[in-house]
DNA sequence: ATGGTTGCCTCGCAA
């Protein structure tokens, strides 16, 4: 398992059969026009969840979970939260405190997973161009980085600041004002490890060839290999 | 600068 999928695609079907052609099981939950959440895999899926608990009146799609022989995945959206004074920012800072309550229970397992997605939280300051221009954004807010945050506390790494210290390291950049060709972006895909998903991590890279490509994505893939 | 761009839910909306 490496890329993470813009779940947007997907709704080609053209792409599904092509990424079945190579191979990939495909597992997703998507919703007409808006979120969705995908797990592409060489081995199938087991143990499938849909929908992050917590809440069964939360009807988005933004969250996948299975395993893969001795691992466990889970693809996130995680809600923009803009603009912040609407009701999409407490939305969003509901839905972190969910994940957290549901990281605690996996936790609880000890073994290994993986929490991967578009975080929609840029962690620091070293992770967007001009921390000034964002501090107000649902993004940046320090309401935001806290409950991110607090994921870190509960015991989960964030593989890429475990073996890269460099700042300004991005996977997102806006498609307006040529942000990608000023290398202005933000860090906001994330792939969070559980301890014992960390002990195996032996790299993790920022492919940032797929956003410089025609009819791009404005994310590009983050991914880490467990030895 | 409340701009700018992209893609679908298409002449508005969310990102």
């Amino acid at each position: 398992m490496s890329y993470l999928a813009d779940i947007r695609a997907l709704a080609r079907k053209d792409l599904l059969l092509e990424l079945r052609g190579l191979g990939y099981h495909v597992e997703a939950a998507g919703q007409r026009a808006y979120n969705g959440v995908a797990l592409l895999s060489k081995e199938p899926a087991r143990d499938v969840v849909k929908g992050l608990p917590g809440d069964p009146a939360d009807e988005q799609a933004r969250y996948i979970e299975a395993s893969f022989g001795g691992l466990r995945v889970a693809s996130i959206y995680l809600p923009n939260g803009n603009p912040v004074d609407s009701d999409k920012f407490p939305y969003k800072l509901a839905w972190m405190e969910r994940l957290c309550a549901h990281a605690e229970g996996l936790l609880a397992g000890e073994s290994p997973f993986v929490l991967a997605g578009d975080y929609n939280i840029c962690p620091g300051d070293a992770d967007v161009y001009d921390a000034a221009a964002w501090r107000g954004d649902a993004l940046c807010r320090p309401e935001s980085r806290a409950r991110f945050r607090t994921l870190l506390h509960l015991g989960l790494t964030d593989a890429f600041r475990a073996l890269h210290a460099e700042p300004h390291v991005y996977t997102f950049w806006d498609y307006q004002a040529g942000r990608w060709y000023r290398d202005e972006g933000l860090r906001i895909d994330h792939l969070l490890l559980s301890p014992q998903a960390a002990d195996l991590l032996s790299a993790c890279v920022i492919d940032k060839g797929p956003r410089g490509k025609d009819k791009a994505s404005d994310h590009t893939p983050i991914w880490c290999e467990l030895a």
